[in-house]
DNA sequence: CCGTCTCTTGACCACTTGGTCAAAACGCTA
DNA sequence: TAGCGTTTTGACCAAGTGGTCAAGAGACGG
């Protein structure tokens, strides 16, 4: 294993940030490596050579991105105030589907196909992480500062409703007319009222 | 136009649920003509005798189950109490995600590759059903019942809560721990509870 | 049970697509 | 700047795919 050299680092940024756009915006089996190629300015026998196989682009932009899209949920600190670090947690994962429209289309896209390349990452890494998080929120609720909710359920819900915003951006731009970016800021403000008065204890 | 033989409809009915399953588990580049027609259980060029294209098989299945798809918004009632009507209509679209998960990942899969099947669906039918009931919705909080929040991003959230536990089933077993059928269940009166307490007027 | 219209399919075609390869072009270092 | 490892690509291939067609098999009313 060399150290890359100043060319493949800068073509294997090029390749991903071209995979990313055609596999977010067509799927997997829909991306074709010329697209790909072409997108990322070279020829496919030279894509090829950084990546030896369409799977094996597909695979590489997925890990890359997984840290990053994550990161939010890492983010929530057990020691903050409830309310406070759900709105924050809203906020980023709102933000993200406002500036990272294609990362989130690129999981939907397989989760949708049964996650064929995350089954393990899903089993292991994301599970932990869900795990630790669901026992942060059952200690909130244990006392007394929100619902007694349950609480992947809970988890589940806010990944929906935020990346929903990216997912079916055609749908909501088509239901609200077209509105600049406001969806996301007026989306933001809802989903925090219904979540946070939602959870309120009673 | 000739009144089809029953030959005919019994094939159509037939090619449509295999492309259903087909177009929902590979989308619509991951499906092949020849898949559709081995679980259809007959020859590629019969089945192409009945619909001339890939194309209009996928948007004969689209159009055919859309109706079925907005049922349960069409089935709110104004008239109806609110909170009774939000819960009613939570489990009417949890049903479904249980019940028909193949339709959630079609139309799923459409609104990811941006609609191109749709975009006139969107901006008709649909846009008037939403903005019906989005009216619908305003009267509730005019009148006190609810409290005042933007309608359509409450459409939304419904929407994508409830459709989450078809679209990301994978994750969602994954994360859960395989329970059956459990977890339609508890999502449920998770989203029941949110949604009555996060909309309970102040 | 015949004739006609409907249905079915094997064989085939053109095109797309993922991937290979040999050879040319390039870039770095001594 | 010569030499050598790295990078790049045109040409090519095999498999897969959507779709066609002519001819045979089947259904069904008279």
């Amino acid at each position: 294993m060399n150290k890359p050299t100043r060319i493949q680092t800068e073509n294997r940024a090029k390749i991903a940030a071209a995979a990313l756009e055609v596999f977010a915006a067509e799927g997997f089996r829909g991306a074709t490596v010329d697209a790909i190629a072409e997108r990322a300015g070279m020829s496919k026998p030279n894509l090829l050579y950084y990546f030896g196989s369409k799977e094996a682009i597909y695979r590489a932009v997925l890990e890359r991105l997984l840290d990053d899209w994550l990161a939010p949920l890492r983010e929530l600190n057990p020691e903050g105030d409830p309310a406070r670090e759900i709105a924050a947690y809203l906020d980023r994962k709102m933000e993200m589907a406002r500036d990272y429209p294609q990362e989130s289309r690129l999981f939907a896209n397989e989760m949708l196909r049964g996650a064929p390349n995350m089954s393990d990452v899903i089993s292991g890494e994301l599970k932990a992480l869900v795990e630790e998080t669901a026992e942060v929120i059952r200690g909130w609720a244990a006392a007394g500062k929100i619902a007694p909710v349950d609480p992947k359920h809970l988890i589940f819900a806010i990944w929906s409703t935020t990346q929903h915003y990216a997912d079916f951006d055609v749908q909501v731009r088509g239901l609200l007319g077209d509105d600049g970016e406001g969806r996301f800021h007026d989306g933001a403000a809802f989903l925090k009222t219904l979540f946070l008065d939602g959870l309120k204890p009673r």
